[in-house]
DNA sequence: TGTCTCATTTTTTTT
DNA sequence: AAATGAGACA
């Protein structure tokens, strides 16, 4: 075992004890995942097979990542059957084994959040209960909470503490709406992701023969970013690591910043009294960042109160202090950081790779993203959008979905009407009234509309008819096709590729395009699997999307980028330059943080944007920013001033802003600042000083004519209005388009719409899709 | 049934 | 700003 010299003492204590359970708390950069990687390797290297040792991690790629290492270390033969992934995929893998135990059959869905979100809006409607009070967003969080916390529905209805929140929000009904949202998606052989950790806990809780079967099989179970783990999965480890306890997690209070999602930090802080004769690392020693960078993390995470206490420390270079910028708007901060990344990659020679912008919401990325495109900067984003749920590769995924799982409803309402076959909301409503009323899926009713008397008229239950039985031939070639064979007959059978090519619009070449992109994708898989002789059905392939995230995509990485991403995504990873935007009241921490316990938490988050850089970090903060179609004013964020001053330099912006340090927070009445606003609002360098004459274009025929269409129509909201010899500022509202002229080149035009009630006559900038 | 228009709401972070 | 929902109309 050359390769355990390579690790410093701490490090080796904590990969050479294996005589009970073990927690390790790493300090940001302290060779956490070095540790897990080399005690695995370890451990295998004792002659331990790959197959008894379970290595949870926190994302699909982390694993993948610590895998490859391992086999570095040891060989592909011997670490080639490690159980290694995240909760959410093993316990998935672990169901899929057993799903009759747990009254399911292997196929089941997973539903993701737009099939809750649906499937709870659909609860709620029935139940007839006031959709303004049961917000499905507000719905799934209790929902998640509960099953973070494995509270069933009937320990729901007992629990006091849920039910007294409950009753604050006006939820009186809340544990019917669950109970009812459970059994709908057992009726759907489908569950959900916080199912697939509390069917786990079920299945070994009911089954003792299970779950010796799985306790005989994991000699050894390992657990990564412990901190981030809830209830739920604490008891899917104890009773996987039962009873000789060979445990290992890993993790650092200081970095816990799940709590939303039901993470819980007593798991970390309370480890060594559930598991008696527990022995304690600390790592401590940062490899990663400069002392500077080091000592100022510290110094923010100790203003937090409750923690385990360690003193991380760097012995690297002294290295910069962090730069602080303060900016007048969050434009001038997107561009500002745009151009200094521009002259860090031409002056300094600083590979794109190596920078990162990290922000605490994901509508940040806007702004920034279109000022990286202006200066040519290469980007990749995470998080947002991702290719899997465009509608087109949703509707896609669908179809695979239901010929798999019949019964996956929502699946089928999703694409039941797409590609258009009259197929139309009256018809969708009746039908799942009759399989709800039947107890059978929806699409038994399609196949035989009279059997389950629904009231369809003939020519309906024709179309039905057609779709239920193209749907059962999907599901019998699905047997003999692998899955490029079958997504191709799906694409073309159902009428989804000739629909897209149709379209000639820009949407609809998109389209044609991203369908294309999954067809090669899935010819991609269909090649990696056979050439590791693994099953090439689409069943697989369809299943392990479900699980996938953004940060698992594969994009082109021929090309170096900087890379965009929330802080949250950003745990785990590390950059030589970082810069974190938005540091701002209200936006970090955000607003709905406020109390003691929240704040503690944004205040991590914080710690863990600032440990991610090595070598720079940049800060800054922006007096005004545009939120949901508003303009909004705020302070610099509090944290700022949490770490130490003298760690931080402060430079000087184009705009003299407010410091955190020696100017008191500003109050604004009404959204407005008391003081002068028009320094506030850089006029538009290019706005005319005389009105154009204006071509008449109605709003519809506005793409015919100027080659450009607004994205809404009611999307117009003047900035800016030229009176002729004087340009007045802050003038916003919403209008119906009434004339459109071009400005220039620019994608900018400018729009002449009457405000709601007065009619008054603005010239407005709009932004709007070339097409 | 499908399309278009208008109005209201959203309001953080994600496996 | 963008998504969702309701209502009008062909």
């Amino acid at each position: 075992m050359q390769f355990i010299d390579e690790l410093n003492e701490s490090q080796r204590a904590a990969v050479s004890y294996n005589d009970g359970p073990l927690l390790v708390i790493a300090g940001a950069g302290s060779g956490k995942t070095r540790v897990l990687t080399y005690k695995i390797a370890y451990l295998l290297t004792q002659g331990i097979p790959a197959g008894h040792i379970l290595a949870l991690t926190f994302t699909n790629k982390a694993a993948r990542e610590m895998k490859q290492r391992i086999i570095h270390l040891v060989g592909e033969e011997v670490g080639r059957y490690l159980w290694m992934g995240t909760f959410h995929s093993i316990c998935a893998r672990i169901l899929r084994a057993e799903a009759e135990h747990v009254g399911f059959t292997r196929d089941f869905t997973i539903y993701d959040q737009a099939d809750q979100k649906s499937l709870v809006k659909k609860i709620v409607k029935e139940l007839q209960l006031d959709d303004k009070i049961y917000k499905s967003n507000m719905v799934l969080a209790r929902i998640s909470s509960a099953k973070a916390n494995f509270i069933d529905p009937e320990a729901y209805a007992q629990s006091d503490s849920y039910a007294k929140i409950d009753r604050l929000e006006r939820l009186y009904k809340m544990a019917s709406v669950y109970s009812e949202y459970n059994r709908r998606l057992r009726a759907a052989n489908a569950m959900d992701f916080d199912d697939l950790l509390m069917y786990t806990v079920l299945l070994l809780n009911n089954n003792p023969e299970v779950r010796q079967r799985y306790q005989q099989r994991f000699w050894h179970v390992l657990v990564d970013e412990y901190q981030d783990t809830n209830h739920t999965q604490y008891l899917i480890v104890k009773l996987l690591a039962e009873p000789q306890n060979h445990i290992c997690v890993v993790g650092d209070d200081a970095q816990s910043i799940y709590s939303f999602r039901g993470a819980t930090i007593e798991n970390i802080l309370t480890f060594q009294n559930g598991y008696t004769g527990a022995k304690l690392f600390k790592l401590e020693r940062n490899y990663r960042s400069t002392q500077n960078i080091v000592n100022a993390a510290n110094s923010l995470i100790h203003k937090n109160k409750g923690q385990i206490y360690k003193e991380v420390y760097s012995e690297k270079e002294v290295g910069e202090r962090l730069y602080l910028t303060g900016y007048s708007s969050d434009r001038e901060e997107s561009s500002a950081i745009a151009k200094q990344i521009m002259s860090m990659h031409k002056l300094n020679h600083r590979d794109y790779e190596q920078i990162a912008i990290l922000y605490r919401t994901n509508a940040q990325s806007r702004n920034l993203e279109e000022e990286m495109r202006k200066l040519g900067i290469p980007y990749r984003i995470y998080g947002g959008m991702s290719f899997y749920q465009r509608k087109e590769i949703r509707d896609a995924i669908a179809y695979f979905r239901l010929a798999a799982n019949s019964s996956d409803d929502e699946a089928l309402e999703r694409i039941v009407n797409v590609p258009k076959r009259g197929i139309g909301d009256t018809t969708v409503t009746r039908v799942r009234e009759a399989a709800l009323r039947e107890n059978v899926p929806m699409l038994r009713v399609m196949q035989s509309p009279q059997v389950y008397a629904a009231e369809i008229a003939a020519a309906t239950q024709k179309k039905l008819q057609a779709f239920a039985e193209k749907i059962g031939l999907f599901a019998e070639k699905m047997q003999e096709m692998n899955a490029f064979e079958f997504a191709q007959l799906v694409l073309n059978q159902s009428g989804m590729m000739a629909d897209a090519a149709i379209d000639t619009t820009a949407e609809g070449i998109d389209r044609k395009g991203n369908l294309e992109e999954l067809l090669s994708g899935i010819r991609q898989y269909v090649e990696d699997r056979t050439q590791q002789g693994e099953d090439t059905s689409i069943t697989d392939f369809v299943h392990e999307v479900s699980l996938l995230t953004d940060q698992d995509e594969n994009s082109d990485d021929s090309v170096a980028r900087i890379t965009m991403m929330t802080v949250h995504s950003a745990k785990g990873l590390e950059f030589p330059v970082v810069f974190i935007a938005g540091l701002e009241e209200n936006l970090f921490p955000s607003t709905y943080c406020q109390t003691e316990s929240e704040l503690e938490e944004e205040r991590r988050l914080l710690y863990v944007a600032i440990t991610r850089a090595e070598q720079e970090c940049y800060l800054t903060y922006a007096s005004s920013r545009w939120r949901n179609g508003q303009l909004s004013f705020s302070n610099p964020s509090r944290f700022l001033k949490d770490i130490d001053r003298q760690y931080i330099q402060q430079l000087s912006a184009p705009s003299k802003e407010p410091s955190p340090w020696n100017d008191p927070p500003r109050t604004w009445y009404g959204g407005e600042l008391l003081s002068d606003p028009t320094e506030r609002y850089i006029p538009h360098a290019n706005a005319p000083k005389t009105p154009i004459t204006p071509t008449t274009v109605s709003s519809r025929n506005l793409k015919a004519t100027t080659g450009l269409k607004p994205r809404t129509p009611q999307q117009a909201i003047a900035t800016e209005w030229n009176t002729g010899d004087r340009i007045e500022h802050k003038v916003f509202g919403k209008g119906t388009i009434l004339r459109v002229y071009r400005e220039n080149d620019n994608d900018k035009i400018e729009i002449e719409f009457d405000t709601k009630g007065t009619k008054t006559l603005l010239l407005a900038y709009a932004k709007l899709d070339r097409i």
